[in-house]
DNA sequence: CAAAGCAACATCCTATAGGAAATAGGTTCC
DNA sequence: GGAACCTATTTCCTATAGGATGTTGCTTTG
């Protein structure tokens, strides 16, 4: 586990109303920033001593992260984390991303209001100051800044449920590999750039095959992820 | 005093590994069912008497159905049944129907095994012997069909990611109103026959349009449900 | 007669305890 | 020396009890 703090401090900063929902964003952090690695087997009880509360919301949370993706849990054996992705995975995820994103950003063309486009074209130009920060803090910032641009395209092209099914594609995309170098941020930037502006001049079949390349490219540079690194599959996926 | 014997009549039919997973089965059924009403509130305490467990299972349960979209969770309030699909809900459902299981069709015609097209060929015959049975129990085979059907071509598609989306989707599906009556079984085989045929033959644009007109036709025919019953929209969504 | 305040109720949420199963380690036998 | 068996520990899983909160119905007042 590894966590510094002993008692007194608690993770999450703020009570919401739940206490369950505080702690399954809890853990949902942890296990996205890889604090929990990614394959390792999840104590409940060592968890809700962790977090000072008791198992049953621990249990709970742990219920929803499995519909989610990010834990599996073995009938009587507990729960793990869910292992990285593997190369074949990780291809299937960008295939469907294409698939998804490519529609969202045409979309978005087609039928968005002046104040969406005007928030998109922001939001891609506001890519730059990113260049702020160094390693993980930076990493961490574009990753988001990635995000947001993503699910901002997502939000305006008018389809809930398109929304709801690519942000739980992107949960999946974080099980990738966290700490490889970003060496194609200002690629990414320009890529942004480019679907803004074709959503923003109302031209769907440009905004798609923008979206489509944005990805193409980006699956490429998370590439090398896969050589550089041991154990590229499921590292101890036993069942 | 942990393994109870059979008291009355219990919905589950057989203990699998864990008691939670059963609890989400028989709930899930319930719910797909509508023998627990849409909007409805669902009562930890009854619900577990119910079924003749204490409340923790039930409420990992519920959890795992929350994230399945099945039941929603007010913080202070408990959980209640999620509200009918709306049209405007049920237009983006078939939206994004289109668009992810023409892909799958697509990809099932260009890539599957010579072995999967027979089991696809012969799926789709067998859709004649629904004219059997009556009214509810002859409509519940035909929509088990009709997802088996489509699963299948998820399935083969090649993209486990792509048939998860879609697994979840067909899940809000069943959250549409669920005694209308069929009409259009005849015509709904016939569809499913020309898609066979063309992921048989290898015909990948073929497939991706004929399952983009199958679903077309299909959203057509239940449009009728939303004119001849009360409460088209969320019935008691006071949030 | 309507609206606001109050009180009782029902329900959810959290905590703790005990039983059952699987895993890991050591020992014994081949 | 290796493999299988047995035992002990750890962990999960289920059940029950108590505190806190929202909701509902009734009463009272304008």
């Amino acid at each position: 586990m590894a966590q510094q703090e002993p008692r007194e401090g608690r993770l999450r900063p703020a009570r919401r109303l739940t206490l369950t929902e505080d702690v399954y964003e809890s853990i949902k952090t942890l296990v996205m920033d890889h604090i929990l690695p990614p394959g390792e087997r999840v104590n409940i009880d060592a968890l809700a001593r962790e977090l000072d509360v008791s198992p049953t919301p621990v249990r709970e949370a742990l219920a929803r992260l499995e519909a989610d993706g990010l834990v599996r849990k073995r009938p009587l054996s507990g729960y793990t984390t869910t292992p990285l992705l593997s190369r074949a995975e990780f291809d299937d995820l960008f295939d469907v991303r294409q698939l998804l994103e490519g529609a969202t950003a045409g979309r978005a063309a087609t039928h968005a209001s002046a104040e969406a486009r005007q928030r998109i074209s922001v939001e891609a130009a506001a890519s730059i100051d990113v260049e702020a920060g160094d390693g993980y803090r930076r990493h961490a910032a574009f990753t988001a800044l990635d995000a947001r641009f993503h699910d901002l395209i997502a939000e305006v092209s008018g389809s809930p449920l398109l929304r709801d099914t690519i942000t739980r594609l992107h949960s999946h995309l974080h099980l990738h590999r966290l700490y490889f170098p970003v060496a194609g941020a200002p690629d990414t930037n320009t890529e942004h750039q480019r679907i803004a502006a074709a959503i923003v001049a109302g031209d769907a079949p440009a905004a798609t095959e923008a979206m489509r390349a944005h990805l193409s490219a980006a699956r490429e540079r998370h590439l090398p992820a896969f050589d550089q690194l041991p154990t590229p599959g499921t590292p101890r996926d036993s069942a």
